[in-house]
DNA sequence: ACCCAGGGTCATA
DNA sequence: TATGACCATGGG
């Protein structure tokens, strides 16, 4: 592969769309509690939940550890999934607990063996890991999520079934950007996606025309497949 | 009435 | 290692 397209896509896209000063959330816990909620569900449905979540004063580790999972579970019921993901966050607090719930404190922690803590927590896969560390503690790990995945086999860099880590070594390996392009490339990802989404063809500027040959860069799954059986 | 959304775990082959 | 079932609400 061309290790300048990885370059390029970001250069477009970032000019097409400007800085999205990701993650929406105002503390470094907020954020790492959206990234758990976020699990397979739309971020319209997160919103709801730490927005009641806030009301409640709840947006703090301290307070929210002293909730059982129990009664965590229907103040997150928008978001799918509650009763999982109530013990996920109990899951996440409890390691948190063992550093004073501090993310400063984490933030001095080397970054692979802070990701291996992450991914030893049960409900936290590599995505939600990689976002928590990128977007809450400023640790240079690329978010690989379905629309990053979706969107660079569309184009043709990847097949689209390699693993994580693969994609994101990948990235890690072929992409020059320091942790603020990292920040910027997987919120421009996904803004992207939602446009075309919405637009149900190309995005609304056509940023990524250049490595597009029928025009249409990304649709959902079932709509790509129908067009890529169609076209090859 | 369907389909999918900013995943992850566990059981099975 | 690689699929499949399961978790469950809300908007299109």
């Amino acid at each position: 592969m061309k290790p300048i397209a990885l370059n390029k896509i970001y250069n477009d896209l970032l000019n097409c769309y400007g800085k999205q000063y990701w993650w929406p959330g105002d503390t470094g816990f907020e954020i790492a509690i959206g990234a758990i909620l976020t699990q397979s569900v739309s971020w319209r449905n997160v919103e709801t939940a730490i927005s009641t979540l806030k009301s409640k004063g709840l947006l703090e580790p301290e307070l929210l550890n002293l909730k059982s999972a129990e009664e965590i579970a229907p103040l997150i019921r928008s978001t799918g999934y509650y009763n999982q993901k109530a013990k996920k966050v109990k899951n996440f607090l409890n390691w948190l607990h063992g550093y004073n719930f501090s993310f400063d404190c984490l933030k001095k922690i080397e970054s692979s063996g802070l990701r291996d803590e992450l991914l030893s927590i049960n409900g936290i896969g590599p995505e939600t890991a990689d976002s928590i560390l990128l977007y809450a503690l400023s640790k240079q790990f690329f978010v690989i999520d379905a629309y990053t995945r979706r969107l660079f086999a569309r184009i043709g860099i990847i097949s689209g079934t390699e693993r994580y880590s693969e994609i994101q070594d990948l990235f890690h390996k072929n992409f020059n950007g320091t942790i603020q392009d990292y920040n910027e490339y997987h919120a421009l990802i996904v803004i992207h996606a939602k446009d075309v989404c919405k637009k149900r063809s190309i995005c609304s500027k056509c940023c990524l025309k250049d490595f597009c040959k029928a025009n249409i860069i990304y649709l959902d799954d079932s709509a790509r497949s129908e067009k890529i059986s169609k076209k090859d």
